[in-house]
DNA sequence: ATGATATATTTAGTCCGCTAAATATATACG
DNA sequence: CGTATATATTTAGCGGACTAAATATATCAT
């Protein structure tokens, strides 16, 4: 009984997930964009100048990772790098005017795949959503 | 305001999400499967024999990977491929005594890894949960 | 029966994640 | 000073997802 009801969770939060990172994707593509690429911006229009370890960190995953998709928005002029100049291991990542032009149009997809996501769903829903989610993110740690 | 809170809604599934296929993956790897592959294995635990493309519509994923998903499992020898006997177009997907063999152990997996998931989170809150959820995942359609 | 269309799968190539190992630089300790 | 260790990044290579295009077979309509 609850069993089929936790797994229904799990693999709803997976088609849930999966399927916005799809559709979002496909929405990018037309900004130039890769999915995943729009977060580490984002990061970035708080603040350029960071290193790709500050980026590892905010973004949750690998160095390798930070690496290749530093590359290939360096390849579309979205960002540059520059090396520090007082510690040469580190490589420091800024926006191009080309990269800064992005933050409004992602908003704008961004705003409305997470309309998308919660219409219908009620403002007191939402608030005790978060907080379920919040309590299952920590559970992860 | 509100978007604050619909802010965190998305990318707090998003980090769900990601954690969790990571550890899940992790854990799978001492059974020699990659995530996704459970997945896959699963439906062939419910009924085996079925083609590529009805993999695809249960994976939720397209044909190409299908492809790549079979013939890893196939070179692990967890899975047969046979080509149909009517319609040489198709290929129809069969387990091997070591893929039925794997069925107990990844349920045991997928159980820890869904207690761990929803810690603390009482039934009422789960079938709550859930509703919403499912909302979220028709609202993607 | 033949030519056009539809279906199932594969191939090639991309990005996002990862791990393991290499490289380069910095720092700490004897 | 010089060696050992720590830190930042890159390289190589893999699996999961994708798209676009190729291949093979089946079916449908003329």
């Amino acid at each position: 009984m609850a069993d089929t009801v936790d797994c229904d969770i799990r693999q709803s939060l997976d088609r849930i997930s999966s399927r916005m990172r799809r559709d979002y994707s496909e929405s990018l593509r037309e900004l130039n964009l890769y999915v995943g690429q729009d977060n580490l911006l984002s990061r970035l229009w708080s603040g350029d100048g960071i290193t790709q370890m500050q980026l590892c960190e905010h973004l949750k995953c690998e160095p390798p990772t930070v690496t290749n998709m530093v590359k290939s928005l360096e390849q579309n002029q979205f960002i540059y790098r520059k090396r520090d100049e007082h510690d040469a291991r580190i490589m420091r990542i800024f926006l191009t005017d080309k990269g800064k032009a992005l933050e409004e149009p992602v908003a704008v997809k961004w705003k409305r795949q997470q309309e998308k996501l919660l219409d219908s769903i009620l403002p007191e829903e939402r608030l005790l959503l978060r907080r379920l989610l919040k309590q299952m993110e920590s559970n992860l740690l």
